[in-house]
RNA sequence: GUGGACGUAGCUCAGUUGGUUAGAGCGCCAGGUUGUGGCCCUGGAGGCCGAGGGUUCGAAUCCCUUCGUUCACCCCA
C-alpha cells in the first residue's frame, strides 16, 4: 500500500481546479432551481438491499461494481453507486407522495463504483441528477429531456447529441424480448461469448454489442418499435412531438437500451462523440415501477443522471471552461521584520473592507518579494519600507503600469478604492 | 476481473548496441541593483531512474515478480 498516493480510481481536486467545479455546480443549480427542482442530499451510503432492489440484481453494477461492506452492527452497507435509488427511498420515507402533485428533486455529489478505472471512469466520481416523481404524462419525459438540453446549453455546450428510444412497458417489452430471442437463437453460433450469456439474461443489451459479428446478427432482428403497445407508442410519439415543438434535436436509436433494469418507456442519452469510449455524459429515462419495487406506492417517475467528470472534460475540449483566477487584488510586502506587523494590520483592514489581499509572510529581499507579488497576479502591491514608515506612509504600486504613489496610513482604503472595487467575501 | 502501453528532477520529456560523477526545457532559489516584479544573463538546489529479485566485471538500459499510471474490453454516467 502506498500511503502517498490516492487510492486507485480516486483523485484530488486541487484549488485551481476546484474553482471550476464550483463554477459548474453554481451553474447547474441555477438551471435546476429555475426548472423548479429542489435539492435533496441523501447519505453517501445506504442499506445494500436498496440497490439490489432498485437497480436490479442481475445488473453489473450490483453483481460486481458495488462498494459493499458490513458495519459493526453486521448490517450490509453500500456506498451509493448511483443517485436514483436513494432519492426514491427518501421520497418514500418522507411520504412525499402524500403531499399530492408532483415531486421534483435534484442531487449532486460523489458516487462510487469498484470498476477498473479508464478515461472518463473513476471509482469515486460525481454525478448530478434529477427525478420527477408522480407524473405519467409524456410532458414529464419531455421536460426532463428539455432540462438536460437547456442545462448543457446554459453551460455553453451546443454540439452534444441526444439519443432517444422507448423500451416499452413491462408487457410489450416481454413480447419484444421473446421475438428478439427467437430471432437471435437462429444465428446464435455467430454471437460472441458474452452475448450468448446475455441472450438469456438480458437480450436487450445484446443490441449494442460492439462486436462486428454480433452487429451483423442483430442488424436483422426486429425493432422494438414494431412491438410497442398502443399506449407506449402514443407516449413515445407525444414525447417526440413535444421535443420537436421545443426545437430540440434528437436522434431516435431503436437499439438504445440502458443497463439499469428499472427503465420503462422513454430512455435517452446525451453523448459527446469526441469523448472516447466513455462518451455518454448524461443518461436517463422513465422508471414507472421503481417506487413500488422499493416498497412505496405505485408512483411513476422519470429522471436523468449526468457524470460531472465527463462534463468537465467536455467543457475543456470545447474551450468552454471559465478562466478562474485565485489571484489577490492586493499583495503586501514589508521590508523589515518590525514592519511585518504593519503589513499584517493593513491586510486585515483591507480584507475587512472586502478586498482580496495576500500578505508575504517571509521578509526577504525587496526583489524577491516583488517577484512574489508579481507571481501572485495582484493588481496592486503595497510596499511598507522604513523610509515610508518614518512618515507613517506606505507605497502603493500599480503592477500593470508600474506607477506608484505614497499615501498616509489612514488614506490607504480610500486610495485603493480609487483603483479597484472590493472582490473579497468579507464585507462590513 | 481480462488485455495492451507506460513508470527517469516539482512538471514535460531525452538517455545511443548495457560502460565512469544520469541530462534538457520549464518551474524553484540566489546573484547581476544601496529598497522595485515581468525580459535578459550567471550560478545553485533538487533524482535509491516506481519497488523487489535475477543475469553481468558493470544495469535507468536485459529477464522475472510486484506496485502504480493509462487506454481498451466486460459494463456503465
Amino acid at each position: 500500500m502506498n500511503l502517498t498516493t490516492a487510492p486507485r480510481g480516486t483523485y484530488d481536486i486541487m484549488p485551481q481546479e476546484a474553482l471550476i467545479w464550483q463554477w459548474m455546480e453554481v451553474n447547474i443549480r441555477e438551471v435546476l432551481l429555475a426548472y423548479g427542482y429542489g435539492e435533496i442530499r441523501t447519505p453517501i451510503f445506504e442499506h445494500t438491499e436498496l440497490f439490489l432492489r432498485g437497480i436490479g440484481e442481475t445488473t453489473d453494477i450490483v453483481e460486481k461494481e458495488m462498494y459493499t461492506f458490513l458495519d459493526k452492527g453486521g448490517r450490509s452497507i453500500t456506498l451509493r453507486p448511483e443517485g436514483t435509488a436513494p432519492v426514491v427511498r427518501a421520497y418514500i420515507q418522507h411520504k412525499l407522495h402524500g403531499q399530492g402533485g408532483t415531486t421534483k428533486l435534484f442531487y449532486l455529489g460523489p458516487m462510487f463504483r469498484q470498476e477498473r478505472p479508464q478515461a472518463g471512469r473513476f471509482r469515486q466520481f460525481h454525478q448530478f441528477g434529477v427525478e420527477l416523481l408522480g407524473e405519467e404524462t409524456p410532458l414529464a419525459d419531455a421536460e426532463i429531456i428539455l432540462l438536460a438540453h437547456d442545462l448543457y446549453q446554459h453551460l455553453g455546450l451546443t454540439e452534444l447529441e441526444i439519443y432517444l428510444n422507448s423500451v416499452g412497458c413491462s408487457e410489450c417489452r416481454e413480447e419484444y424480448k421473446k421475438a428478439l430471442i427467437a430471432s437471435l437463437q437462429a444465428s446464435s453460433s455467430q454471437l460472441c461469448p458474452s452475448c450468448l450469456n446475455r441472450l438469456e439474461r438480458n437480450p436487450l443489451r445484446l443490441l449494442d454489442c460492439k462486436n462486428d459479428s454480433c452487429q451483423k446478427v442483430t442488424a436483422k432482428t426486429p425493432s422494438i418499435h414494431d412491438f410497442l403497445c398502443q399506449a407506449c407508442k402514443e407516449h413515445f410519439i407525444q414525447v417526440t412531438t413535444l421535443l420537436d415543438q421545443a426545437n430540440v434535436k434528437y436522434e431516435i436509436k431503436p437499439r438504445l437500451v440502458r443497463g439499469l433494469d428499472y427503465y420503462t418507456r422513454t430512455v435517452f442519452e446525451v453523448v459527446n462523440t469526441d469523448l472516447g469510449a466513455q462518451n455518454a455524459i448524461c443518461g436517463g429515462g422513465r422508471y414507472d415501477g421503481l417506487v413500488k419495487e422499493c416498497g412505496g406506492p405505485a408512483v411513476p417517475g422519470v429522471g436523468f443522471a449526468s457524470g460531472m467528470e465527463r462534463l468537465f472534460t467536455t467543457l475543456e475540449q470545447s474551450g468552454k471552461l471559465p478562466v478562474c483566477s485565485k489571484a489577490p487584488q492586493v499583495y503586501i510586502i514589508s521590508l523589515t521584520e518590525e514592519l511585518s506587523n504593519v503589513g499584517f494590520k493593513i491586510a486585515t483592514t483591507l480584507r475587512r473592507n472586502g478586498f482580496k489581499v495576500e500578505l508575504g509572510f517571509e521578509v526577504k529581499s525587496m526583489k524577491a518579494q516583488m517577484k512574489a507579488a508579481n507571481k501572485s497576479g495582484a493588481f496592486i502591491c503595497i510596499i511598507i519600507g522604513e523610509d515610508e514608515w518614518k512618515e507613517r506612509q506606505v507605497t502603493i504600486k500599480n503592477m500593470n503600469d508600474g506607477q506608484q504613489i505614497r499615501v498616509d496610513l489612514p488614506d490607504i482604503v480610500d486610495q485603493i478604492s480609487n483603483l479597484i472595487s472590493p472582490q473579497g467575501v468579507i464585507n462590513q
